[in-house]
DNA sequence: AACGGAGATTGACGGCTGTCGATATTGACG
DNA sequence: CGTCAATATCGACAGCCGTCAATCTCCGTT
């Protein structure tokens, strides 16, 4: 078959065209969608915020019950949810737990975000 | 009672001091949960990825299925999620669709969770 | 007009998630 | 040591989510 008689010519330009730089690691997605999961619910972005409204960047449970509107164990659940993903640490003092921001924890969130998800490419 | 009698010293110094600053509006956090549940996903990071990588923040859907290892319905709900969260635009030319990124909606994300959510009071 | 391929939609299913009430645990206090 | 208050844990339940196979729609080609 010669050639010039391939059918390129008439193929509407192919589309596919791999990439020019690389993507995030599948361990690295993995990594970051689970502590986006972490943040991804306006009770714990409620939490988070209350306890950076706080002196000391530090709050006692019983200062979250109340403005967040939800039951106490459902605030326990998602303080632990939180402590998990390592975006805030607890600290229980006589009968009292005190959590707080990790700080540089968010930050990280987002260097990791524009890291591999801006438009580099032109 | 006499003030020095007080039971201040002996109660372990009340723990609820409501707050020394706003937190954010149950609206903002949902809004911005929203966002959030649209990029907490491994599959939804690559497809990002992948389309910050290719030339123009752009890609046809069928240079991104194979990197992903989905099946073909899959990555279209996924675009379709990233879509309606407003971080992806479709646009079909012929026969295929591609997918470009909005410009700033990653740093939106990433202003509104640095702006409630950071510890700024000392 | 029929064909073929790209991609969106539908339906189904298992698993995860947010929520609560009830209960267990822990530390302070009498 | 018994009681009380603050949190954590457990069990249950409804609803959402990620995934796929099957199907539909649309457009370019023959």
């Amino acid at each position: 078959m010669p050639l010039d008689l391939l059918p390129v010519s008439t193929a509407p330009a192919a589309c596919c065209t791999p990439a020019t730089s690389p993507a995030i690691t599948e361990q690295d997605a993995v990594q970051l969608a689970r502590t986006l999961k972490a943040l991804a619910d306006p009770a714990r972005l409620r939490l988070l915020s209350l306890i950076a409204a706080h002196d000391g960047a530090e709050a006692c449970v019983c200062d979250l019950i109340e403005p967040v509107g939800l039951s106490q164990p459902t605030v326990s659940h998602h303080l632990k949810v939180l402590t998990d993903a390592g975006l805030i640490t607890r600290d229980k003092r006589g009968v009292w737990a005190y959590f707080a921001l990790v700080p540089g924890a968010l930050e990280s969130v987002t260097t990791h975000l524009g890291a591999h998800l801006t438009g580099s490419a032109a």
